[in-house]
DNA sequence: TATATTATGATACCTTAGTCTCGTATTTAG
DNA sequence: CTAAATACGAGACTAAGGTATCATAATATA
């Protein structure tokens, strides 16, 4: 009377469905108190009251288990859905660095382990890189579509040179402020904009 | 009657000044024939015949290590002197992307390493990334002398999204070829130039 | 009830970066 | 020649990520 899927039931122990949330919790709470490295598995394994195999039964590797806890917590983006193309881009700049001050040494370490991982960083661009990356290509082509940037502005390479920009700052450990997102975000739309010289109208 | 400088000359035995070109070789031909996390320490102090603590009584770590390895490979870099600020971004980057064809993979693996070591970020900044980033700016500040760029532009940023645009696709796996270089040359220069609408008459 | 199947915590195990120690070799100073 | 200082190779040691195994617990099916 509960389970109406009996069917596709399969034999077995089941799962114990607390357990992913526990490790989740925890992982996120001690690497935000003591860092990526400063947090083994065992540690994490630990607090959430299970073993470490069972953790590498529900995430193959410790930066896949970090990386689901932060993209849990981290919520939907707070974007702009219309106005114009700098100012939509500049609240999304703010919102990703005020994120960052919170979550910028765990997402560093998150690059660094997909680098010498594939596996890890296919789940890395799926869940971190390409979303964040379409928000501000929509952006771009919605400025397209209202005239305000070129029709053949190069939208991938915009994305590219916006978020590289940051990420360049943040794994150099240069600090993320309103400033660096004004002026960055001024850079990319002085490249693209139809009106590249008419900044100082809009104040 | 060989020395003249018997005074500085502390006591001890000396070291032997074979060994740290020895392990810088032996460091960079085994991370280019098996990447940087398949060797070992062990097997680099073995290649050079020499034992571990002698390693690490030269470079603290394995990522400074192989940082100098490639560094002293890399070799001065080949850089326009003049011409348009374009051209000469795009030779550089041109030149960029064609080291990095063989040492992209551990620069990766150092990016990485510099992530939880901020000693190491340092050095790194310092040998590589610095460097890097001094070209690019001077020929900015060049084409802003030569009246090609604007003399309000953001050199800092500039410098920043174009080397961030370039990081972005090596981290995440992208390929960097000629194409790549040409679309970046050309947003960045966009977003500075004086006549940013003039790119199709200088073909 | 009996059997197959899966999950669990515990623990042993492997490899690696990095540290520490030991016995020995090589140098300077006296 | 002796003592102090430093380098050397070797190997023990620690902590970590990740794998494998084991006894046991909980479930489906028969």
């Amino acid at each position: 009377m509960t389970k109406m899927t009996t069917s596709t039931r399969s034999p077995g122990r089941p799962r114990d469905n607390k357990v992913g949330p526990s490790l989740l919790a925890a992982a996120r709470q001690l690497v935000l108190q003591h860092g990526y490295c400063g947090v083994s598995i065992q540690m994490i394994a630990t607090e959430a009251g299970v073993g470490r195999q069972t953790l590498y039964r529900r995430w193959p590797s410790k930066a896949e288990l970090v990386l689901a806890a932060f993209l849990e917590s981290a919520g939907d983006a707070d974007v702009l859905s219309d106005g114009r193309a700098e100012k939509r881009l500049l609240h999304f700049l703010v919102n990703v660095f005020r994120n960052l001050q919170q979550d910028g040494p765990a997402i560093r370490n998150l690059i660094a382990s997909a680098q010498d991982d594939p596996e890890f960083l296919k789940s890395f661009r799926a869940g971190f890189v390409e979303p964040r990356a379409e928000i501000v290509a929509t952006i771009f082509r919605d400025g397209i579509a209202n005239g305000e940037i070129l029709e053949d502005a190069d939208v991938e390479m915009a994305v590219a040179a916006f978020h590289g920009a940051f990420w360049y700052h943040l794994l150099l450990g240069g600090k993320l402020d309103a400033e660096f997102a004004q002026r960055l975000t001024r850079l990319i739309m002085k490249s693209i904009s139809k009106e590249p010289r008419e900044e100082e109208l809009l104040k």
